[in-house]
This record gives C-alpha cells, sequence and structure tokens, in this order.
RNA sequence: GCCGCGUUGGUCAAGGGGUUAAGACGCCUCCCUUUCACGGAGGAGUCACGGGUUCGAUUCCCGUACGUGGUACCA
C-alpha cells in the first residue's frame, strides 16, 4: 500500500495574510513529501467567490518563496494535474455530486437561505443553540427527499436555486486512523447534511477536498486540527465515491495558540501584543491596512522556519538548532506532539537571534543594506560586514544591527556625559592629547595593537584603564554600548577616531 | 448545549509503571568583560484533580475539572 509515490497538499483559500499555523501546516507537508521523495503541491480553494481578495494569491505565492517551501505543482508552476485553482476547476465537481444523489448518499435542497434561518431560529433552545440540518431536521424541509418526484423535477428544470446535500447516515460510528492523533471516531448522528454543492454551482470545501485530493492522487492529508470534527464527512465522502482504496491518510495537526490563553492566535493577537501572526506584510486591499509579517519584522526565513518547526515537533534529542535539510531527514509524524502549543514570541526572538549570531557577516550586511539605504547611508560592502560581524551577537534582528553599530555610519551627536564629566579632569585630557598624536603613527595597526599601546601610554602617565577606556567609548559611540572599543577604533580608522577624540574632548571641557 | 481533541515548570517540551522527572526560552545570582553582548557556572519553578489496577503510579483504566476546536450555501 506504500508503493504509492508520496503526494501531500496546501490548500489554502486566498482570503489574506498567511497565518504563521498555515506557515507551519506547510513545513511538514513539505518535510514529509521531501523525506519521502514525493511532490508537495499547492491548491487554492477559491471556492467561495464573496471572500475573493485579489493578490492573496500571488502574496501565498511570495511567502512560500521566501520561506524556501515551494511546490512541485501550483497554479503557478503548474504540473500535470491541473487546474491548481479551484474556480477553474468548477464543472467538474457538479457530476461527482449528482452521482451522489443517484446513489441516494445525497440529495438537492431547496430551502432558501431565509428559510434555513427560521428553521434555526424556531428549533433553537437553550440545550441546544446551533439545531443542524441532520437526518430529522431534513423530513421537514424542501427537499428531494420531501417532495416528490415531479415536483422536484419541475423546480429543476425552472432552475430553482438548490443546493446538493450529503445524506449523512442516522446511526453509525465513523472511526479512522489519524496519524498523529490515532484512533478516532465519530457517530454519525452528531454531524449534520453538510452542503457539498453550493446554489452558484461552486462545490463547498467539504466536496471539494475529496474530489481534488483523489483527482490529483494525494496520498497523506495534513491539515488543522479545527477540521477533526468534520473528518467523517470527508471519510463518507470518499466511501460514497467509491474510491475509499485510493484514500489519503489523514493528519490533524494541533493547533498554535494565543499567548495569553483562550484560543487560535488570530492576527488580533499580534496586533495586540506587538508581534507579527503573518509571514510577510499583508496590506488589506479594501482597507489598505497593512498587517506586519515575520519577514520584514527583521525574521531570517531559516529561523522562522526553524522556529516553526519546534512548536509541535522535536526529535527526541536536545538539539533544537535544525537546517532545513537536517529537518527533512529527520521528521516524522509519531512524534508530533497532540496538544495545542501556545507561542511564544521571546522564544521565536531567540532562534532568530541564533541564526544571525552565526550567519556570515556578508549575508548579513546584504539583509541591511536596506536599512542603510532607508537612513541615506553610503557605506562600502566590507564596511557594512565588517560591522555587522562586530554587532551581530547583540542583534535580535537584522535592523537592529543600526541600533547597535550606528557610530559606525555617523558620529554621535550626544554624549553620555554623566558618564564621563563628574569624574574628567586636565590629566584625561592631556592623555587624550597626546594618545591622538600617538594614533597617527598607528594607522592599520590590529585592535590588540591598538590596545598595547593604549595601555602602554595610561601606565606612564598613571592612569588606570577604566578612567580612560570608558570616556573613550564614549568619545567613539556616544556612549556606554558597543564592541570592544579597539575593534571599534581600527573599524574606525585612525583618522576618524582622532576626529572623534577632538570632538569629544570639545564637549567634556 | 452537544460532539471531538487535548492536559509534564510562566512558555516550548523529553520521558513513560520504580528516575535526583532531561533540555531550551524567560527570570534571578555569580564568573568572564573596567560598556553591553557572547560565553561559562549555579538557582527558583512542573507531572490538573478524584477514584481504581498494581508491591509501586507522572506514566495504564475510569470519572471530574479545565483548556481548545467544531457545530455556515467559510475555509
Amino acid at each position: 500500500m506504500d508503493h504509492k509515490k508520496v503526494r501531500v497538499r496546501f490548500a489554502p483559500s486566498p482570503t489574506g495574510g498567511l497565518h504563521l499555523g498555515g506557515v507551519r501546516t506547510v513545513l511538514f507537508n513539505y518535510l514529509f513529501a521531501k523525506q519521502h521523495k514525493g511532490d508537495f503541491v499547492l491548491r487554492i480553494e477559491d471556492t467561495d467567490q464573496t471572500r475573493y481578495v485579489p493578490g492573496a494569491e500571488e502574496y501565498i505565492n511570495e511567502c512560500l518563496r521566501w520561506c524556501g517551501l515551494t511546490p512541485d505543482e501550483s497554479p503557478e508552476v503548474g504540473g500535470p494535474f491541473g487546474p491548481y485553482r479551484q474556480s477553474e476547476r468548477k464543472p467538474l465537481y457538479r457530476q461527482y455530486a449528482e452521482q451522489l444523489v443517484k446513489a441516494g448518499h445525497a440529495y438537492y435542497a431547496f430551502d432558501t437561505p431565509e428559510e434555513l434561518e427560521s428553521m434555526r431560529e424556531r428549533l433553537k433552545t437553550p440545550e441546544n443553540p446551533s439545531p443542524q440540518y441532520n437526518h430529522v431536521v431534513r423530513a421537514k424541509m424542501r427537499n428531494s427527499l420531501t417532495l416528490s418526484d415531479a415536483e422536484v423535477q419541475d423546480l429543476l428544470a425552472k432552475n430553482t436555486p438548490h443546493v446538493i446535500r450529503i445524506s449523512m447516515p442516522a446511526n453509525e460510528d465513523i472511526t479512522f486512523t489519524d496519524l498523529v492523533r490515532g484512533e478516532v471516531t465519530f457517530h454519525t448522528s452528531q454531524v449534520d447534511d453538510k452542503v457539498l454543492l453550493k446554489a452558484d454551482g461552486m462545490p463547498t470545501y467539504h466536496l471539494a477536498v475529496v474530489v481534488d485530493d483523489y483527482l490529483m492522487k494525494i496520498t497523506h492529508a495534513f491539515r488543522g486540527e479545527e477540521w477533526l470534527p468534520s473528518a467523517p464527512v470527508h471519510l463518507l465522502l470518499w466511501k460514497f465515491l467509491g474510491w475509499e482504496a485510493d484514500m489519503p491518510q489523514w493528519a490533524h495537526l494541533p493547533l498554535i495558540l494565543k499567548p495569553d490563553g483562550n484560543g487560535k492566535l488570530s492576527k488580533r493577537d499580534g496586533d495586540r501584543l506587538g508581534f507579527p501572526v503573518y509571514a510577510m506584510n499583508w496590506r488589506d486591499p479594501a482597507s489598505g491596512d497593512i498587517t506586519k509579517g515575520f519577514r520584514e519584522r527583521g525574521f531570517l526565513p531559516e529561523a522562522f522556519i526553524n522556529m516553526l518547526a519546534m512548536l509541535g515537533w522535536n526529535d527526541g534529542t536536545e538539539q533544537e538548532i535544525f537546517s532545513l535539510e537536517e529537518l527533512i531527514s529527520k521528521f516524522s509524524l509519531e512524534r508530533v506532539h497532540k496538544a495545542g502549543a501556545k507561542f511564544d514570541f521571546e522564544k521565536a526572538k531567540w532562534f532568530n537571534h541564533q541564526y544571525i549570531h552565526h550567519k556570515d557577516n556578508e549575508s548579513l550586511a546584504a539583509l541591511f543594506q536596506p536599512v542603510l539605504d532607508e537612513k541615506g547611508v553610503t557605506a562600502a560592502p566590507d564596511y557594512v560586514a565588517t560591522v555587522a560581524g562586530l554587532v551581530k551577537e547583540r542583534c535580535y534582528f537584522v535592523n537592529e544591527i543600526w541600533d547597535h553599530g550606528f557610530f559606525f555610519f555617523q558620529s554621535p551627536d550626544t554624549y553620555d556625559e554623566a558618564a564621563v564629566k563628574p569624574k574628567w579632569n586636565a590629566d584625561k585630557d592631556a592623555f587624550f592629547q597626546v594618545w591622538s598624536a600617538q594614533l597617527e603613527s598607528l594607522s592599520a595597526a590590529p585592535a590588540a595593537d591598538l590596545e598595547a599601546a593604549f595601555k602602554a601610554l595610561a601606565a606612564e602617565k598613571n592612569l588606570k584603564m577604566g578612567d580612560v577606556q570608558l570616556p573613550f567609548r564614549i568619545m567613539l559611540t556616544g556612549g556606554k554600548f558597543g564592541p570592544p572599543v579597539f575593534d571599534i577604533v581600527a573599524t574606525l580608522g585612525v583618522a576618524e577616531t582622532r576626529n572623534r577624540i577632538a570632538k569629544g574632548l570639545a564637549a567634556f571641557q
């Protein structure tokens, strides 16, 4: 049964930003597919025409590209099982719905939205706040089960708006094995007669997911846990359509929860708590509002992916940092956690910090360049790389290279005078005069030599290192921060250093 | 309400009939560094509750509580 080539799919509906939970679903799909030398397909589930959002599909493509999780088949790149947009597959679905009607597993329903509304209103009780269109209710509604054949034919002939609903068995247990949860059982009396084909001729998710997974030869279906309750509908559909032998194995992934309890992590929580939820910036075309993404926040895609992988999965060892290649070889569904995980932005930051810390200086410099451009600063790439190397260990985000190293690009305008002035005196002033002069002969000297010379001079003038090193740092940077002082000198160069000494001396008077 | 799923420190989590119940993030202390950070050494902090089963349950079973998801012509 495992001779089939592994094929998985990610099937988002293009309605807005791509949630990090969605990216994690992509990740697990991708890892599983690549590990088994299988195919990863992207299918766009745009069956709800009322929720169409322009640009959302391109945005999803771009997110996947940024993450490095690109599909083997998609609307964009095509493939042998296209089209990959459900709206373009519309003519396909009706025949399967009709097939189900003929077999007695589905029926036409002519109830208008108003009639449905009033049914729910009428049947609503405190004990049953959400009445379902189920095997008992359907006997009282306007459908091909309650109407005569002649009436049904007449309504159909007149193009009366109607949907096709699945006919759920009244009293059956539906059991299946979920790859992450094990055996799961539902009772058919608890699930209603879901609409399969809408009045506009589009399938609902329920029909489309089954038909397309079948047609696209999907072998493993991963999706969020929120789909678990409707799994019995899908299982039955596979059976009723006669495709049981080809049904994919299911895996319902745990949800990503908000940090402060109470529910799935949503875009709003990110806004409220000050962290991104979407992979990349999303601009709502209707309102023009921009929701910040992990990419723009300064996350490295490797870090983002690594962080997501560890949210609900681990390899059983103490390792936490994994490359994509490692994840591909080590991933296993058996080790996916069953419970939802609260998202911890601090831990996410730590992952990014790790990746920035270990990234090569040149790549970091390239990533940082846009920030420099924005600041209107021009600097040679190798200089930027040197700076990046000097400050990266204290950066959680790429743009923080500026916060920790701005003084490499501009002379400080203000000084932490409180740290210098109280203990400032003529001896120190004199020391720096001499030091500045001495520096002239030290151009191109490495940091260690500069430090040795500085120390020697301090000793000669009977000054303690601590008394002069901090003022020196402040002349260079403006404050009590930055990498080791002599690394700063070596990077800035002697000429600029002497300028800053002169400027500092004037300010410290 | 009903149905499903879940429950190891504040968070991510390993483990799984007998352990001093790993590790990471965060927090605290100390060392290194006369800045900060990195690095290093420590510390506080956990098996939701109640019944079973068992010589022995955090681990297995059953309840309860709590959390979470679903309950649309949305996905």
